[in-house]
DNA sequence: GCGTGTAATATGTATGCACATATTGCGTCA
DNA sequence: TGACGCAATATGTGCATACATATTACACGC
């Protein structure tokens, strides 16, 4: 069978797993490696490539391409809609909207989502049910300059992230993860008691540089976990 | 200028976020794009399978490419070292082993990697010093059956993780994120009150589907936060 | 009508070749 | 001796072509 740019990727991996090759070491070169599997520099070149992006080597012109070591793992998060992670347990999910405004936000959330100072944005504060417990409690801001259409949607049957992923496909995201203790206000609406520990992911999104919406999302820390892994196959 | 993949890319990409072509539309085949570009397949090809690896498009032999709709985002969570992470901030880092032995794990360790009932394994206890801070409590189990070595390192000066990463340079990882409330002993060691909110990881490796360690790291729940972001440039 | 084999089709991968580009190092010339 | 420039080299990208593979649709036979 011919030589696949797999085979030579799994080979480099070998090396390194096996220690021929330790970090900071040199990777022959993309001519050599090709003499050596007996396939085209640009199967050579997919592979190594892949590794490249996979952070295990670290590639330069006329230097070669060098082990990395493994300074910070990285993992992939996934965060999943609401709707789709307590479906997938089972459970019955509901949704509520609490109340729905429009009013200039306070300055924390005005610099997050980079407003002009008396500018107003949408403010929704809806809570999403898990069979009868509470699962997340949500505070949002929507920036009416980047998406007027928010201020004629009412909310009521569709929740803001739904609706926000249909409007707006593709999107920058970021997540902010913490712990907290649990308000007054807060434990009351999540059904738990003041000082419990809370599980809060704020989420900032952009759509090409503009700031679309920031969500303060509180879940009960006794139940709610995220899972990270890094990639499986390499 | 010779068309590129890149330009191709990003003329789909914009072709979505212009909603000319929205989740679930079928993308034109690659024949039919080179036509349009004036390039070669191949150049298509490579464009539209970064766009795959992306997670914005979703492509299947026969089926042809298709928009994905982005159920759910995916972002790249960092964890640092503990040491990396600390020193950034600025303050001095400090690492104290407080206790370590071997001994059989608890159940829900031995679960977690995986080990035969009645097998050891190397158990330390860890304290991550932020100036006059506690940033880090770390509770870690290390499966001698795959690192052998690890019986005979003290941890007294170097943290098990520097350890670990430049014995087992490849290894994939698990992290769980949670929120809890701290219990008496652990609030002692972290100089909190009992009760605070605590930022729990749990992080399990392995190599080649052999656990390596599961650790169990306590963090403040005021102070620390935990960010990810997806890809910025697409 | 129904299952099945087969052709059509879209993506996936490998090759040889050419040229682009970044970087290092050495040699040249003032 | 020092500044500059050019050649050597390793990776990066594009094209034409060929063949591989998965999946769908359709024709065929029962």
């Amino acid at each position: 069978m011919r030589v696949s740019y797999l085979d030579v990727k799994a080979a480099i991996l070998g090396r390194i797993r096996g220690g021929a090759l330790v970090p900071g070491d040199t990777v022959p070169g993309e001519e050599a490696l090709a003499a050596e599997f007996g396939c085209a520099r640009v199967t050579v070149h997919r592979a190594l490539r892949e590794l490249a992006e996979a952070g295990v080597v670290e590639r330069r012109r006329r230097r070669g391409t060098r082990v990395r070591l493994p300074v910070a793992r990285d993992a992939e998060l996934v965060i999943p809609s609401v709707r789709a992670e307590i479906e997938a347990t089972g459970a019955a999910y509901r949704y509520e909207l609490l109340s729905r405004r429009i009013a200039p936000p306070p300055r924390r959330v005005r610099a997050a989502l980079g407003l002009a100072p008396g500018s107003k944005a949408l403010h929704l504060r809806c809570r999403h049910w898990a069979g009868a417990r509470v699962h997340q409690l949500e505070d949002r801001w929507i920036s009416l300059a980047t998406v007027p259409a928010a201020a004629q949607a009412d909310f009521a049957q569709t929740g803001p992230n739904e609706w926000l992923i249909r409007a707006m496909p593709l999107s920058q995201v970021e997540h902010a993860l913490s712990a907290a203790n649990a308000g007054e206000a807060e434990a009351a609406l999540l059904g738990i008691a003041p000082g419990d520990a809370v599980f809060v992911i704020e989420r900032r999104t952009w759509i090409e540089g503009e700031a679309i919406t920031r969500a303060r999302l509180v879940h009960p820390g006794a139940t709610h976990r995220l899972v990270a892994r890094t990639a499986p196959p390499l």
